[in-house]
DNA sequence: AACAAAACTGGACCGTGGTCCGGTTAGGAT
DNA sequence: ATCCTAACCGGACCACGGTCCAGTTTTGTT
């Protein structure tokens, strides 16, 4: 399996629901693509389908929104704790739902052909590669929100926005000719706090390479680099 | 008052809390900048002061979690209903209590010295606001957080996790000599769903112009441009 | 001063995510 | 076939965010 989903190797050990997310590195393909689940017994293993496919009928007559996990235990003809149990939480649930194209789409990049798979130039696979995601992304859109709670809103943050209308202006000024605006959105990502919170808390990364980096960032975007 | 904060003029009219959000355009400076509330009966002002007292206090001896909607109506003696009115939702509340510190800053860059301020040319004023920013972010990063539920496991997704390092590894071979590991965030930010929602959904802008706008973010990061 | 409309208050109420634990079942060992 | 243990199941239970509305208070008008 190419990463076998959310939920693979995690569920068995529940007393400690704390694991530590260790490196699960890309394992080079070869390994079998559709080998869904690991050593689940055989009613768990069966609960397991049931409560995918419920959730995924959900999904389809009622939206995204209606995969309550009540819902879906009631829909299984399974205990809510069961739900939990398997998938850790809605978040999970949502996450198991979206494996399956995460695996296509990863078995793409990694092994596929060109330009998306080896054998392009870096910058080309690069390319190729974000027109992908965003294809993807488009048609996942439901779930994926589904999985993030409150991501809706995270743009349409009044303060946020009058950040990202400043550097919007700057970049007016400093490259008339690019997308402004999407571009400000990029630059301001790089500042998110949740992202600062996870290089400098979860990471350890110092604030000060944050700040090269960024200056970096706004040199290579604006083609203010030195050495150019 | 620069940007009177989240429900300056949202909660009047409460019936519709649908607001469209209008553009409050960044006023030019200027006007007070501690015309804390508009038009507040008297006792509602005193239960807001009340509420933002107490949810501070909470925060203090008891972190960012212990804000719960009840907790901060008891703190205050105040009716639950109450906090919804005045704050909307747990956000608002959370939005409010960084109001202060977010209308300093806006100061500090629209109007305030360079190179933060006007004045300085416009790649080190971007420059500037990133790591003002950044150290901005550090401090209130608790409060940040908490207000945005589930930013925390946003990094922590196994799937993009994959996709990042991807992108990490394509970055190493395009541009060695770049911090690749935050490049990669960047960029991957670019192609974060909940931007892509709110950009095609609610922006109304097509897909396409995403797509050209990363080949065009690739290439400046890159330095692939063709016209250099 | 008296009144009416508008605005505010508070707490009961609901749905949902998540936890817990006694009872049950699967599946290997004998 | 029988037994034992670990894994699993279900649903009662809890906390929190959010809604609602009957009753109260403020404020402007006459």
């Amino acid at each position: 399996m190419l990463y076998a989903g959310f939920m693979s190797a995690a569920p068995p050990p529940i007393p400690t629901p704390q694991e530590p997310v260790d490196h699960p590195e890309l394992l080079q393909l070869g390994t079998a693509l559709e080998a869904d689940e690991p050593c689940l017994r055989a009613d768990a293993a069966r609960n397991r389908a049931r409560l995918l496919e419920a959730a995924a009928r959900l999904v389809a007559e009622r939206g995204a929104e209606a995969v309550t996990m009540e819902a879906v235990a009631a829909a299984a003809r399974v205990g809510k704790g069961t739900v939990f149990r398997r998938f850790g939480d809605r978040t999970g649930l949502l996450t198991a739902l979206l494996d399956h194209s995460e695996k296509k789409f990863q078995a793409a990049f990694l092994g596929g052909p060109p330009p998306l798979g080896p054998g392009a130039p870096p910058v080309e696979r690069l390319r190729a590669f974000g027109c992908a995601l965003l294809r993807r992304s488009s048609d996942e859109l439901e779930l994926q929100l589904a999985a993030e709670p409150s991501a809706n809103r995270r743009f349409v943050n009044p303060a946020r926005r009058v950040l990202r209308h400043h550097v919007e202006m700057l970049l007016r000024q400093a490259v008339p000719g690019a997308d402004c605006e999407l571009l400000a959105h990029t630059l301001m990502g790089q500042l998110d706090p949740a992202l600062v919170h996870h290089l400098t808390r979860q990471c350890g990364i110092p604030l000060s390479r944050l700040e090269v980096a960024w200056i970096d960032l706004v040199d290579r975007v604006t083609g203010a680099r030195p050495a150019c």
